[in-house]
DNA sequence: TTTTTCATCGAAAACGTTTTCGAAAAGCAG
DNA sequence: CTGCTTTTCGAAAACGTTTTCGATGAAAAA
């Protein structure tokens, strides 16, 4: 069977094309016995309409692109799947796009995305994004864009994220009432929005103890799994090494659990450790790990929720929005008394 | 600065549109040095072809199609991540739909994978999808589609899949060796093809054994979070509750380990469990789970090099492809004899 | 010189929609 | 029967590419 386009049913029904595409759209300038009738050969021959050559008169694309560090992790498939239910009952699709936290990859796919392919993005930088040029130039095309999570400060542009400084600060001070007298601060890299965010927390809250621990430990382990487990081995393998680590990512707690049990470290005894997850399994594990954990259904929901407010109106120019959702602080074995 | 296209470059060089097209694509009918001046100005102009004129033009998208039920599950998301790569490999996009485990949603993803808009599906079944004739039917349209691990049988379509019913049956086995007198297998839904497999490698190896555990306890618990815990509460409360468990789902052992928290039952001492699986942590957890794990990654780049030998040479009608990799069995604590 | 080839380009027709605008027919008032 | 509105439809132009085919002039061959 042939695909079936508006040529054909119009010749079908001795209609013309222009008819047969308004019966379908149900204008009101076409007779309801005429809509049925196309209607119903539409869906004998099981009729659907061209989506490129319709994006391309109409100049949108029902399409959105999600710019993710990478998927296969916790936080930005749960993110992914808040995006995906708001966007299918707005009835649009989602391009999907991994920079693997490369900053490269980062540039090539905003660049390409100018193209028009889709009508919004979705995003958040990788590790490594220092520099805003390509993203600015990207938003002066007219794109709507949303960043959450690891935002670029860019004027105009709405965001959603976590209320990361106050998350740090209550995580700091979580370990130090469990007695920790030196704390570690561990993230990917400085670049980051939320690094900046949750680290500032980290240190007002160490300023704020009366019994100064005087150091500031913030140890930026970069990206990839080598550099990271060789980073958290040395730092715990130091005669003076810290009483509490503050993963600022999950992947650093998890790495941080294998390198005690590589050097025999006993979680919570000899070392604390509390860290940003969304890890599902987190109560199961041993010790069970105290996390801060983010709302990351919420954010893609919302996030996507603005993007298409920024879509459906562009004659908005009230102030972006900035949202700010809350992680919760869950308490577990791993910065337990015991 | 409003969008360059063709039209612009061409009146801005003093060349016709169609010259232009041609200089892009490096046509052989076009001069070195007019080549040079057009690339020039794009690059200068920051020209991108608009992608959905290109497509209709040429009738191909570019594009894939991911379905599956779910995209906050590691398994699923390290597949895309597989995916993903060798698609940007090939300048392709990817579009992700999701079923959340629904028949309807299925087929209304499927219909509208009829309009053109992607050159070809990969796909995963939902969990109770039992009739293929919407799969049939986009076959017929000619659309390349290539299932992987919750397939579809049908006939002529490319499968990625993993040694289900040996891995049942290893699990099986493993959990028999470990003295366990009475087995109980869970999976979500007795439709899916993989359940099949893995099911019959559990019959197949109960009735090896010598010392024959006669039941044959297998649980469908349904794909809702509630009903899961009920019904492996349920399992676990009886008097002649099984001595082991082999979960076909990581999401049933995760249930399973919290149902025995609450049920003061102790893992290994009281239940084994074991359990597909494609959790980074299992080996963290309390205690750590023992898993059959699929290699993820591959099945998503094996799936995709699968579909784009079909989308390529749409001629190859030699028969149909039935990759199968295989999973690993990796005993962990909560099958330990301790 | 004339003819043939070659190199380089442009005109125009697609691709399948959507939308504007005008035309025809039908209804209605006068 | 005339003039007017209303209802229903179709012709045609767009959207931005790609591609076929023919045109042009220059170089090569006769």
């Amino acid at each position: 069977m042939e695909k079936t386009d508006l040529k054909k049913l119009a010749k079908e029904l001795n209609l013309s094309i222009a008819t047969v595409s308004k019966a379908l759209r149900d204008s009101w300038e076409i007779k309801a016995e005429t809509k049925q009738r196309v209607r119903d050969l539409a869906d004998k021959l099981n009729y659907q309409p061209n989506p490129y050559a319709s994006s391309m008169r109409k100049r949108k694309s029902q399409t959105i692109a999600v710019v993710i560090p990478e998927i296969a992790n916790n936080f930005f498939s749960v993110v992914l799947d808040g995006i995906q239910v708001i966007a299918e009952k707005k009835g649009f699709h989602v391009l999907t796009y991994l920079t693997h936290e490369s900053y490269t990859n980062e540039i090539a796919t905003i660049r390409h995305l100018q193209s028009g392919r889709v009508d919004g993005v979705l995003m958040s930088l990788c590790s490594d994004t220092a520099d805003y040029q390509h993203l600015v130039r990207l938003k002066e095309t007219g794109m709507p864009i949303v960043f959450f999570d690891r935002i670029a400060e860019i004027p105009d542009c709405p965001t959603v994220t976590t209320d990361d400084y106050e998350s740090g600060y209550r995580a700091t001070e979580h370990l130090l009432q469990n007695h920790c007298k030196t704390i570690a601060y561990l993230s990917l890299s400085q670049h980051t929005s939320i690094n900046r965010k949750r680290q500032q927390g980290y240190i007002d809250a160490l300023k704020n103890l009366p019994a100064k621990p005087g150091k500031n430990l913030a140890v930026h382990c970069g990206d990839e799994n080598g550099g990271i487990m060789r980073a958290i081995k040395k730092l715990l393998s130091k005669k003076n090494r810290p009483e509490g680590i503050f993963a600022s990512v999950e992947k650093l707690a998890i790495a941080t659990y294998h390198v005690c049990n590589e050097l025999k470290l006993k979680i919570p005894d000899d070392l604390k450790v509390i860290s940003f997850s969304n890890l599902r399994t987190a109560s199961l594990l041993s010790p069970s790990l105290s996390t801060i954990t983010q709302p990351a259904f919420d954010i893609g929901r919302e996030a996507c929720e603005l993007l298409f407010r920024k879509i459906e109106k562009k004659s908005n120019n009230y102030m972006s929005e900035h949202l700010v959702l809350k992680s919760s602080l869950i308490a577990r074995g791993s910065t337990g008394p015991n």
